[in-house]
DNA sequence: GTGCCTGTTACCTC
DNA sequence: AGAGGTAACAGGCA
């Protein structure tokens, strides 16, 4: 679930705890071998004694700059960054240990254990990833020039990392709904006035859901939090996904799979 | 118990 | 280039 709002909601309060910038891992516990990247695993030591120097956010990946290398992390699924308290004992699921000088600990809690962390002395492994759609580097005329060239649909083509990094398939459903724009449509078929349209789409609905601190859909501890284990409220926000009536037109809305990825839309007010 | 579903992505083949 | 399948894994649900 943890897409660019998640990420983004994790990243600010890591930073606004005050406990994390500038502080020093004094230790690192694994208790899943799985969860590293198999090329860090030679790497892993190395983040020892060395102090956070910034904290930011590439698409869904969390990175923590260390004096000279990169702790990157990829929630995937169900992947939670925690701040614990130093006693803090682990419990099932937690896969990981950050352990600082002052009185706290981050943890790694990933009930399914997709997430992967990354230790690298640069981000080159990243450099494939399109532009953060938060970024300075989201730019529309960039946008629609790719956009154009791209044949196949546009939702399947917001989901891809490597054309623009963030969108999850919540925020595409909310995207497409707000530009009316049916998912199945072709993206090389869109208008400039859509593709403007469905650009500004893509920030308001990401600013939005980042007021309210990411989009929490499930029940249970595999649900999104943030690092207090506190919930997102943009799952009460949410006009098309997860919704059986359309706030538009108050008609059926449509679930199909696209792409193997459940997808709602409204077949009346993003018509084809 | 069984089988199927799930918010992600990399990797593979056609 | 694009589409489709699979795998990683655990838990919820019918």
């Amino acid at each position: 679930m943890p897409e660019i709002v998640e990420v983004e909601t994790i990243k600010r309060d890591l930073e606004n705890s005050k406990e994390v910038l500038r502080h020093k891992i004094i230790d690192i516990e694994v208790f899943s071998n799985s969860i590293i990247d198999k090329n860090s695993k030679n790497n892993l030591n190395l983040i020892k004694n060395k102090t956070i120097k910034n904290i930011q956010r590439i698409g869904k990946y969390l990175v923590f700059e260390l004096d000279d290398l990169y702790l990157v992390v990829h929630l995937r699924m169900t992947g939670h960054i925690f701040l614990k308290d130093k006693k803090y004992i682990n419990q099932k699921h937690d896969h990981l240990f950050l352990i600082f000088e002052n009185n706290k600990k981050i943890v790694y809690f990933d009930p399914r254990r997709f997430g992967k962390f990354y230790v690298k002395s640069d981000l080159l492994f990243l450099k494939n990833l399109g532009s953060d759609v938060l970024s300075e580097n989201f730019i529309f005329d960039e946008f629609y020039e790719n956009l154009k060239t791209k044949n196949k649909k546009i939702k399947t083509l917001l989901l891809d990392q490597n054309f623009i990094a963030g969108l999850g398939n919540i925020y595409v459903d909310e995207v497409l709904f707000s530009a009316k724009i049916n998912p199945l449509k072709l993206a090389s078929s869109l208008k400039g006035a859509e593709a403007l349209n469905l650009y500004n789409s893509i920030k308001d609905v990401v600013n939005s859901a980042l007021i309210h601190r990411g989009t929490s859909l499930g029940k249970n501890r595999s649900n999104f939090s943030s690092i207090n284990e506190d919930f997102g409220n943009n799952q009460k926000f949410l006009l098309i996904h997860t919704r059986k009536t359309c706030p538009g037109c108050k008609r059926d809305v449509e679930k199909i799979k696209i792409s193997q990825r459940t997808s709602y839309y409204c077949k009346y007010c993003q018509k084809l």
